[in-house]
DNA sequence: GACCACACTAAGCGCTCGCTCACCTTCGGC
DNA sequence: GCCGAAGGTGAGCGAGCGCTTAGTGTGGTC
């Protein structure tokens, strides 16, 4: 019925760990709020309403609007995180595993858009402990990235002059799907996460399944 | 003296077309201002006191917080079309025009950093007009860079299967320098811009100078 | 030297922000 | 059937926001 519910659709059930369910819809409604316009341009009053609550009740549940911020970020960066993983310690070639790391992080931008923009774009307006702790969790994911770029540019099985910068811009590209895909665009997430595998594994020079 | 004097360094040069003098160092430290907090989280107090006025100084020269923000994004994407038109419009192959393209568009990102971001990334800030004439810009700076991309294709130069889809990814991956770039970073932008360019021939399949 | 246009400031208006507080309702345990 | 805890509300506080207004200093013109 509410905004909330129905933006969020198949995005909802990720946040299925926040518990009570009032903060939970507390918490999607910011994440609405947030990808729309912005944590700056976004009031208390706009998140509590969105939620169906009054203003007052955000302060039983959260204790700052940056804390809402905070619990977004660090959710959707674990997610982000896993996803990474899973890809990178399945079994099969570099060329494989990069393929599939980049096609699932770029479905989750691209599907999760809402929550992406905020996870990705929304970090700097954390205050400083907090930020220090959702870059924690980045360099990890860089790092999974790296792993899997650093394993087949040794085996020769990519074509790799600058892995660090190389794997920089492999992630900018997933990243920045969060920025400019549109829902009623003509692309589905599963089309764009199809593709951006193919351009990367062109970027790295793999032999395989591209030529 | 000024932070904003400091900051722009290089950059400052590209605002030589704004007069007065007064109306120049606002909309210099403005571009800080947005570059660093954000719009919705830069005050115009803050704007002025960087350009050593007094809040209402601001008025003198703008109408609103809104206008500075307009006036900086449209000078910004004429310049960074002007690029583009520069480098799409010389002599030589869709792939020389290609990697000249990128590199000089990153290059820009990268070094006008401060400038880059608020054009790129403070689009949303703008009301619906404003919005709209930069939106017709952006579709001028695809259009820029479809149209190598489509040339080569063509030619049988480039190996591109969806144009659409890697036009938009390459532009993609050069605005997103804007955000991750770090001028203290161990990269220089011409550094940046080479391995970009680079990168991309790669995308796109040139058969020249990449394998 | 009277005049005025211009650039600028000090003070502050009306508003909305993040957040608080006093109070209310609901409900399981005994 | 009474009680305390948990979860909610309406009203509103202090602060800071974008922006305005009345007044000041300055330089050019005749």
């Amino acid at each position: 019925m509410s905004t909330a519910e129905e933006t969020a659709g198949g995005e909802a059930q990720a946040w299925g760990e926040v518990t009570p369910d009032a903060a939970r819809r507390l918490l999607i409604a910011a994440v609405e709020a947030f990808a729309e316009r912005g944590y700056h341009a976004t009031t208390t009053r706009d998140i509590a309403g969105r939620a169906g609550m009054s203003p007052a009740a955000l302060y039983i549940h959260y204790k700052t609007k940056e804390e809402l911020l905070h619990r977004i970020s660090r959710i959707g960066h674990e997610k982000a995180l896993e996803i990474l993983r899973t890809a990178s310690r399945r079994e099969g070639s570099a060329t494989e595993r990069l393929a599939d790391a980049v096609s699932s992080f770029v479905r989750w931008h691209a599907g999760g858009r809402t929550t992406a923009r905020v996870v990705q774009y929304e970090l700097e307006s954390l205050g400083p402990d907090a930020r220090a702790e959702i870059l924690a969790l980045r360099r990890q994911v860089d790092g999974e990235v790296r792993g899997i770029i650093e394993e087949g540019a040794r085996s020769g099985e990519f074509d790799v002059v600058d892995v660090h910068g190389t794997t920089l811009a492999v992630l900018s590209l997933c990243i920045d799907v969060a920025r400019w895909f549109n829902v009623d665009g003509p692309r589905t997430p599963e089309q764009v996460g199809e593709l951006y595998a193919d351009l990367v594994l062109r970027m790295v020079g793999a032999q395989g399944p591209t030529a």
